[in-house]
RNA sequence: GGUCCCUUCGUCUAUCGGUUAGGACACGUGGUUUUCAUCCAUGAAAGAGGGGUUCGAUUCCCCUAGGGACCGCCA
């Protein structure tokens, strides 16, 4: 026998909606741990809910993941297509006695489950059909897993440490259905032994059923992977994080221009920390991820620390790659940049993502450039007082043929002396016609940017329709 | 209600019994800046409560309180 056991992980999600932030992160544990002990993560599609499961869904984990890039090892496993198998073990239980045929019907069951909190006492189903010794013809019936009723059950537990229950909390779970159709636990079992993984790093929601699922592995005789249950991701409010949650799934973040390495950079020092060390590199993340330094409480969501995160990877992305990075975000999340404007952006990167968090941030700061709009609103901000030192300003700028800061410094300067005024009572009028916005970039940096012709254009648009409005 | 888990600044966290309890985000103040932002400097901010053990407890143990997860023929 080998016993120098090679290390497997899996990530299993349920197609059932879009990855949660919470997939997310215990698909990058996995993914890191395999990756830190140079062993192999899986990816198993839990998709035997036929009713919830779809395929949309299905492709977009796979996207998702791969934007993430947490790649697997191999091809997904699909969960559905081993379902003869699943249901194989569930015979072979039945066969050993380690499971029986539980005819009890919905309504029976209720009866019990109002009987108990009637008398206020916790509900477990009876196991009164563990007697019955002989097949009822004709009657439909569930297979029941043969719990444990007498003793406790450590589950040693590689981030919970040692975890002792009683084995009579664990009830008699059904692990096949009426319709012969395998259940969860049993399903992830076998699947989970046959996968041969070594390490199941999954929620603390997941805890009770390492119980369930460790019973089926002894009664098969087949060896017991590790367990690690990581504390869950919690809402602003401290509850677990449904996906009516706003900000809940990977899309959420993707949409407002989060960038995957930033997100993975949060996810990992969410619940698990390395000396003071913030910032991780891919390659610092595989070398130092290990699962003792996963924190036991659960932790609560922080959007302003993720976008500052962002804002650092945002900074630090050089901008040939950044200019491709938000092409493809305005082309799926806004409007598509018109090929001419490409290479102004990423000319102008350097002061444009500077003012940025997000990719939305750059998309916003640098859309005076691609789609200028002066509405009337921003017009009636501009101080009239000043329209003839702005006529004055064009017709000296047309004069030296160049918005270049040297020349446009020059020029502000004599006016700001002559006029007695100060550089804001031209420069945030300037900024209103040139951007749209009284918010925006430096002067000298928008001159920059659109150039000069552009720059004369949109000073002369704006005096034609003022003088038009006068007119009226 | 039962079972199990958790508890250090607002948030994420560091601390291998002895620290002025550290860092980051957020926040306050000051400065740089034509706006917004950035940037720089600086400040405020925490061991849930009560018992033990110990020369000494944030750290180990117990109790209480608070919070959470699970309690499906969902996964």
């Amino acid at each position: 026998m080998n016993n120098i056991q090679k290390i497997i992980t899996r990530f299993a999600p349920s197609p059932t909606g879009n990855l949660h932030i919470g997939g997310a992160r215990t698909a990058l544990f996995n993914w890191l741990f395999s990756k830190n002990q140079k062993g192999k993560f899986l990816l198993r599609i839990e998709d035997t809910d036929i009713q919830r499961s779809k395929n949309e869904y299905y492709d977009q984990i796979l996207s998702t993941l791969k934007w993430l890039e947490i790649n697997y090892d191999g091809e997904p496993y699909i969960q559905s297509k081993n379902i003869e198998s699943h249901i194989n073990i569930a015979n072979i239980l039945l066969k050993n006695e380690h499971a029986y045929k539980c005819y009890c019907t919905e309504q029976e069951l209720e009866e019990e489950k109002r009987l108990c909190l009637e008398k206020k006492i916790p509900y477990t189903y009876s196991r009164k059909c563990r007697n019955i010794f002989e097949d009822i013809k004709n009657k439909p019936f569930v297979i029941r897993f043969k719990s444990k009723i007498e003793g406790k059950t450590i589950l040693k537990d590689l981030v919970q440490g040692n975890v002792e229950i009683n084995n009579n909390t664990i009830e008699d779970f059904v692990i096949l259905r009426k319709d012969n159709k395998p259940t969860y636990n049993l399903s992830a079992a076998v699947d989970d032994y046959q996968m041969r993984i070594s390490h199941v790093i999954r929620g603390d929601d997941h805890k009770i059923n390492a119980f369930k699922q460790i019973q089926i592995f002894e009664c098969m005789k087949w060896n017991i992977p590790e367990y690690a249950h990581i504390p869950l991701i919690h809402s602003k409010e401290g509850k677990k994080l449904s996906k009516r949650d706003d900000a809940s799934t990977v899309e959420d973040y993707k949409k407002i221009g989060i960038l995957p390495e930033a997100l993975r950079n949060y996810l990992l020092r969410l619940g698990w920390s390395y000396k003071d060390k913030e910032i991780f590199t891919e390659e610092e993340s595989i070398e130092l991820f290990n699962l003792k330094n996963i924190g036991k409480s659960p932790s609560k969501l922080d959007f302003d620390r993720i976008k500052s995160i962002n804002e650092f990877y945002i900074k630090s992305t050089k901008d040939e790659n950044l200019i491709d990075k938000l092409i493809s975000y305005a082309e799926i999340y806004k409007t598509k940049i018109p090929v001419q404007f490409h290479e102004t952006i990423k000319k102008n990167l350097f002061f444009l993502k500077h003012k940025s968090k997000s990719l939305e941030d750059i998309y916003n700061n640098s859309k005076y450039i691609f789609s200028y709009v002066l509405v009337e609103n921003e017009i009636k901000k501009i101080d009239k007082s000043k329209l003839t030192i702005l006529k004055n300003i064009l017709f000296l700028i047309k004069k030296e043929k160049s918005v270049k800061k040297d020349f446009l410094q020059n020029i502000f300067d004599k006016i700001i002396e002559n006029e007695k005024i100060k550089f804001k009572d031209i420069g945030q009028p300037l900024r209103i016609i040139l951007t749209g916005s009284e918010y925006g970039p430096a002067i000298y940096d928008i001159a920059s940017s659109l150039g000069f012709n552009e720059f004369i254009n949109r000073l002369e648009l704006f005096f034609e329709k003022i003088d038009k409005n006068i007119k009226n």
